[in-house]
Parts: C-alpha cells; sequence; structure tokens
DNA sequence: CCTACCGATCGGTAGG
DNA sequence: CCTACCGATCGGTAGG
C-alpha cells in the first residue's frame, strides 16, 4: 500500500519472486522451497513475499504455472511452424531434448523433479502437474494419431504405448544428466527417438 | 545402556527405525523425513531414534543401504537361477517390473525419488544413490555383452544404449503408476521390453 | 533408551 | 512493502 509501489511495479515484483522460486525449486523442490530463504535472498521481508501469495501453497502452484510457461516456450512454442503430424512430432522431440540438455534450470527438468516429489500427495499441486504432464501427453498423442493417418509412422502404431516410450527417453535423459553429468545421454536419447520417429527431415529441406 | 536392552536389541530397534524410515521416505522424501515423525511413529523419542545414528545424514544413508537391500532382494536374488545371457537380463526386466507393479513402497520406486531430490546437490547421500545406480547399470550391461556373444542379441547392439532405454522404460512405468496409477502402464513397459530384448521363454519351459 | 533443553527456522498473522 | 511477533517443529546435545 506504500504509495511508492504502483499495481505494476507490484506485478513485477510478484514475477522476481516467481522466478527466483522456480530456479530455487528445481534444485530444493517445491518443499524444500521455503519463504525465509526466498525473502533472504531477494532481500525482502518474509511477509513481503508471502503477501504476494497468501500462502505457500499458492507460491507453489504460482512457481508451477510458470514451468508451465517456460517449457511451452521452449518447447512446443519453438516448433510452432512446424507442420503437423510426424515432422511436429520430431521437432517437438528434438526441442525437448534440447530444452533438458540446455539445462535452463539449475535442477534439471521442473516437472520430472516435482511429480516424484508429490505423486505420494494429493492436493492442488499434484493435481495441477498431472494435468499439465496428461494435457502434454494429448498433445504428443494428437500428432502421433496425425502421423499415422498420414502414413509416416506405421498403421499398428499405438499412440500410448508411443508416448509412454518417448516420455521414458525424456526421463532416461534427464536422470542421466543430473545424477550422472553424462554428456553422452542426449546422444542417445536422440539415438532412441530416431529408431522410434524416423530420420529428422533436415533443416535445409524443410 | 539400560540393563534391558542388549545389543541384539538395539539391532532390533535399529532396524525398525529403518525400515519405517524407508515406508516414510519413498512418500516424503529423504528430506522430508524427520526424526521427530519417525519417533512419533515409533512411539520413542527423537534421542532415542537419533541415538542409533548420531546424525541425520547417518540415519538417511542406513535407509538407502535398506532401499538397497530390498531391490536386491526383489529383483536381482529373484532370478538368479536363471542362467546369464539374454534370458537373466529378461528375467530382469520382469521382475524390475513386477517390483515397481507391486509397489512394496507406497511411495513408488525409492530410488528414482532420491535421486531426483538429491541429484541438484553434493555430499554422502547423492553419491551412495549415484554409485548404486552405475552398479545396477554395470550388472544390466554385462548381461547384455554376454546375450551379444551369445548371438541371442544383434552383434551391433550398443549395450549402454540399451541400458539407457531399458531405464527409460522403467522410469516411464513409475512415472504413469505414481502420478496417473496408470494401470496399464505395466502391460507397456513389457511391451515395450518384448520389442528390444525379443519374447522371453515361458515358464513352463525354462 | 529417556527427559529436558538448545538455537534456528518453519509458515503465517497483526498492524501499520 | 515493513517490523515484530506467534506457536510449532527442526536437528542436535547434555546428562542420566
Amino acid at each position: 500500500m506504500s504509495p511508492r509501489n504502483s499495481v505494476l511495479e507490484a506485478r513485477r515484483t510478484r514475477q522476481r519472486i516467481v522466478e527466483r522460486g522456480l530456479t530455487l525449486a528445481s534444485v530444493e523442490g517445491l518443499e524444500g522451497l521455503t519463504i525465509g530463504r526466498l525473502a533472504t535472498e531477494l532481500g525482502m521481508s518474509k511477509a513481503g513475499v508471502l503477501g504476494h501469495f497468501g500462502t505457500k501453497e499458492r507460491l507453489q502452484l504460482a512457481v508451477v504455472d510458470a514451468a508451465a510457461e517456460m517449457f511451452a516456450r521452449e518447447v512446443p512454442q519453438r516448433v510452432r511452424h512446424v507442420p503437423a503430424g510426424l515432422a511436429h512430432l520430431t521437432a517437438l522431440c528434438e526441442a525437448w531434448i534440447s530444452y533438458l540438455e540446455r539445462a535452463l534450470l539449475p535442477g534439471g527438468c521442473f516437472f520430472t523433479a516435482v511429480a516424484t516429489e508429490f505423486d505420494g500427495r494429493g492436493g492442488p499441486v499434484r493435481d495441477a502437474v498431472a494435468g499439465l504432464d496428461a494435457l502434454w501427453r494429448r498433445d504428443l498423442s494428437i500428432h502421433i494419431r496425425r502421423a499415422v493417418v498420414a502414413g509416416d509412422l506405421p498403421a499398428g502404431t499405438d499412440p500410448d504405448q508411443l508416448v509412454y516410450e518417448l516420455f521414458g527417453i525424456m526421463l532416461a535423459l534427464n536422470h542421466a544428466l543430473q545424477l550422472h553429468r553424462d554428456d553422452r545421454a542426449p546422444e542417445r536419447a536422440r539415438r532412441a527417438v530416431r529408431q522410434r520417429l524416423g530420420s529428422p527431415v533436415p533443416l535445409g529441406e524443410r
């Protein structure tokens, strides 16, 4: 309510908190993300941080939203110009691998971390993560179906099976990168994707 | 030091603590495993619990050990009678799937949970988990090499690539079971394994 | 193995 | 957005 802080400035502060929270949570987890530490790192008071959200759970949900936006920006939006079907699916997988490889967040894939952290519990955070995961699976599934209809994937392809296997490839990539810092893992992920989807059309020929 | 508590009884108490700790940690994580909660659930004092380990970190390491023993008992030891090579590898994968499917621990695979929880940090707990993970990969790799030498897997097979893909299948299984309670996931895992290793020898013909 | 205690930190609130 | 504060819980220690 200080006259120096306009609504716009408050919104910017909120965004700063959420962005720092996302970075912190990727390493410490969403439960290990504490208001006190966040406040210290931002040079704010705890009450100043919490005031933007009300409760820790709503802060966690805001961080989940930010992670979803980041993933959308880095993966699906990067390839939105690629035609639907197999080409799009292949481009999505490459963008997904690249996203994990570049490690934009220090703790690796935020959703993998939060999914394993919250999968044994109930509550809105778990529901939000599960919902986003399901949405993403559906996106992949749609492109697989298109590719099958177009004859670019074998007619007998089971979309859910392929989604399952693609998820496995990416989970294994995140695991190898984060736990073993194995820099040959991205290459293995690409090989595994290629085996399932075929070679991508080279950039120059698109 | 109470005369009623022999060394043997102390060891049994220690085991009770570790077992309960393993169950708790599979849901709450190794950091979310608190000495106070463990004490309450066991009807003990905090000091009584901590006395067996000295520090929380050593309690965490004891829980990691117990998880490794459980996994060894449930997966490799169950198939130790199966001949080395492809048959053994196939049996290992089936035991691994079955282990995840039966969900002996309420939070799913302990190592997946702890690996993602600690992969962004340093310290002995992370090192212990990374070491066990590497050991398990090596076991799988050895059987793959044997199978290639015996001509049961294609000559060009890259062992590390196959280990990578098998890990992905199991990580995806744990993910689907825990986050979505998707009971068709074990079937998908089996199909994916079959595609890579071929059909297992039926039980009756072994 | 217990009671009794320590300083630090947790999420959150009151009041401005 | 701040200071000042709340009860609860954290990991850990002293002493028996």
